[in-house]
DNA sequence: CTACTAGTTCCATTATATGGAACTGGATTC
DNA sequence: GAATCCAGTTCCATATAATGGAACTAGTAG
């Protein structure tokens, strides 16, 4: 009985296990409950096939069963969900992310979050290198002066700290006024800037990235001279937007399913 | 050819599934990357099975193999982590401790955590229910004089507030120095309790949680009126540190294999 | 060069997964 | 309260797909 065609790059041994594994991987992305028939029909697979596989993956805790009988991830993944620091887990699935841009502009760049009122960055990809432990390089910038830090007030991940805004430069914004209408500028536009505002002669952009719930979590950016990057604004502001909205889509939670529209 | 026994509660046509799964929760569990031997001793597995499945895994992303070509938990596995929050899963592993230890002493239990500077309940068990939803009951009580406040600090998760310790109750500890001494006889003998001292007739106790490095994340207590515990503080002491210690157990790493000592 | 150790590939064998069809059990309708 | 439908499970004959021993390969040490 001659069968369509093997799945992918068919390989000897493991029908059982990839029909399994596609069964979890489907629950695990779509990332809310699935119904077996929901499964049924995604993964077209038969009936008793599913409902064999479906019974053997919660016996194994790589799936389990909601109150309503749907399909969601198993404890085994709530365990490694727990071991593990969630922005470490941003890190490795942005890493990809970061060093397209890399590629794409040669410039520095990198990805910040948030740790309480701080702006820390968790990835860099520098000519070619990546911070990869715990001990983040905690770059203690002003977030008004920094285009990533910018990307974090505007979307009211962090607040505009309170008293003076210190000038670090003759560029540095310092007028909270001014720095406002900036702010809803870059939620605008999508993306922030800094020339010479931090360093002279040093230039940012940053893009936000969205998390499950699509609240920005993150700032992805470039930097480096003004001299290659400032007239550059726009087109790189773009191409940073673009590349975080790619990132945020893998964060975020399929909303619907993906079949019918 | 008779077999051994069926592993478990035998099901029919999920042998290599079974196998998979195995294979998978070893690696999640473990959380330490583990050698293709590792694997194939722990799981006692024939070799060429053993490497047919791990292929097979690799190539569905439940698994993934670091620079020295040791298994680890695969990209689905961050994709699951980075959705979802760790406080989230924090809950759901600590449920049925929580549960146990409702049981065991039939008064109110929780668990608590630090979010910025302050002490947040996760999760209680009171008679019998149990707050799920994000939006965690932000209990804002002094960390000097209640239990499981006691714990985070004692533990360094939470540092001692600046200026005065406010004083609660007749019997709310104000003194630094008092307290300190207090801290230390916590970390000591490894549970924290106050009694009246955060309101009068109110007794509670609590013991350190800790995450995959050993670090304590969280505390697990249990109150109630003070006529029914304070004269079993040293008895339920014991009972929520060991009823931590195997939280604990489940959320750290498996440090070395369990084979040999 | 020889002897290991770690892991992959082969391939004959058959145990094992498969899937169509029959079945169950709970709603929903008439 | 029977009849109908839908979601999901169980059955079972079939042959396909997983199995595992042994041979093989690659890398390392002695």
């Amino acid at each position: 009985m001659e069968r369509a065609v093997s799945t992918s790059t068919s390989s000897t041994g493991t029908q059982a296990i990839d029909r399994a594994a596609l069964l979890v991987a489907t629950v695990v992305r779509a990332d809310e409950p699935l119904s077996f028939l929901d499964l049924h029909d995604e993964c077209g697979l038969p009936k008793s096939t599913t409902s064999r596989l479906l019974t053997a993956l919660e016996r194994t805790e790589l799936l389990e069963r909601n109150a309503s009988g749907s399909y969601v991830a198993g404890p085994l993944f709530w365990l490694y969900a727990t071991r593990h620091d969630q922005w470490d887990e941003l890190v490795r699935l942005a890493r990809p992310t970061l060093e397209r841009v890399s590629k794409d502009t040669r410039e520095t760049v990198n990805l910040s979050v948030t740790r309480g009122d701080r702006v820390v960055q968790v990835a860099q990809v520098d000519s070619t290198y990546m911070l990869g432990t715990r001990d983040w390089t905690e770059v203690d910038v002003p977030a008004h002066c920094s285009a990533l830090g910018k990307v974090l007030l505007a979307y009211g991940v962090l607040d505009v700290q309170q008293g003076e805004l210190e000038q670090v430069t003759p560029s540095t914004i310092t007028d909270r006024e001014v720095l406002q209408r900036q702010l809803a500028q870059v939620t605008r536009r999508g993306y922030a800037s800094t020339v010479d505002e931090l360093e002279i002669g040093l230039t940012g952009i940053g893009a936000p990235v969205r998390g499950s719930g699509g609240e920005v979590i993150a700032a992805l950016g470039v930097s480096g001279p003004s001299t290659r990057l400032e007239n550059r604004l726009d087109e790189l502001g773009r191409l940073l937007n673009d590349r975080a909205e790619q990132l945020s889509g893998l964060l975020r939670r399929r909303t619907r399913k993906e079949g019918v529209a």
